[in-house]
DNA sequence: GGAAACTAGTTGGATGTCCGACTATTTGAT
DNA sequence: ATCAAATAGTCGGACATCCAACTAGTTTCC
């Protein structure tokens, strides 16, 4: 998990990240936008993925296992390798196999061999999986995701702004992104 | 620790954002753009928090470690009580507890009781820590923080939309951020 | 065919984060 | 003044994540 299940709390009362710019600034740092943009990427990341898990708290769940359920349910039989998933979800394969341990533990998941490769295990989103997998999917809609009152033309910004570092690490980042405004600025 | 060590491996074929969006699409998603700037907001971070973590290992560091001791070199007589890390930092005491017990272990940092309190823990910055801190700093420079090759505007637009969650929070955002174009879309 | 190289998944260890609960101390309110 | 309420820090437990190393099965290539 990660980030404070209360983002919503005092910030106290100043600005924390205007504070640690001025900081550095008094100090003469290099690269200062660049410093500014990882701390608050790091601070967004950490309120939003907050606001999630709080939400998800009712259901028993956590983002990552969320992640997890919402990639079974997509794939065909909602079944899948589970190195195929590390891959999709972007994590290292002992963290799916923790990831699974715990959906599995609550009925959720359930493990199988795979029929052509008995290395293979695939992980099956059962019934109960399904459903609560909607129930949660609800909730989150209801929260927007954890973005809070943004207008869509902010998040939309936002979302182009973060293709710009998605394709910096070598994120293929195709057309399927709001792209009306990309370019103009 | 959160984020890939390797931010740089391969992204597979497929743009896994764009594909997650388009399964949520034909699914009839509500907040379609509030679910990709969230996941991209997680992917994002997770990139350039990897970058940042695999800098720092070279000084046997980590992100939250840095913090720590970049916070304490910016406080009087580079000693914060324990609790006011903790809000500064926007992680929970136990975090904090856990934190200074590293730094301490490794000698970058020293407890002391508070002189009025007797609650109270002071975190000192030892010689060795500023030492560290300083080398650690310019590394991330060198690496921007994690930014990779971003231009300047980008950041800065990246900055303001993070401001723009941050406020959603409740985090006090002042002038100090680079509003140049801030209001202007 | 058979050995080397690769792939799939797990286990064990380290870190970071949260929460609940607990002790010690300080503040505040009657 | 005294006792309740708030604050500071820690410990134990749960999760998520990484890495190194290991077992077991599959591919590749001579």
């Amino acid at each position: 998990m990660a980030g404070k299940a209360d983002a919503e709390h005092q910030a106290s009362e100043l600005d924390l990240i205007g504070e640690t710019r001025r900081n550095w600034a008094d100090r003469g740092i290099a690269e200062p936008e660049a410093m500014v943009a990882a701390t608050s990427l790091a601070r967004g990341h950490q309120i939003v993925l907050g606001r999630i898990n709080q939400a998800l708290a009712d259901f028993s769940l956590t983002f990552s296992r969320y992640e997890a359920l919402a990639l079974l349910s997509f794939a065909r039989n909602e079944s899948m390798g589970m190195a195929r998933m590390g891959e999709r979800l972007q994590v290292h394969p002992t963290s799916v196999t923790s990831t699974i341990d715990r959906l599995e533990r609550d009925g959720l998941v359930t493990r199988s061999p795979h029929p052509d490769d008995r290395r293979a295990t695939l992980a099956t989103l059962t019934a109960a999986g399904r459903t609560l997998l909607d129930d949660a999917t609800a909730s989150l809609e209801a929260i927007r995701w954890g973005m809070g009152d943004m207008a869509d033309a902010d998040l939309a910004n936002l979302g182009i702004d973060l293709a710009h570092v998605r394709a910096s690490a070598g994120d293929n980042t195709d057309d399927s992104l709001p792209i009306s405004t990309k370019g103009t600025r």
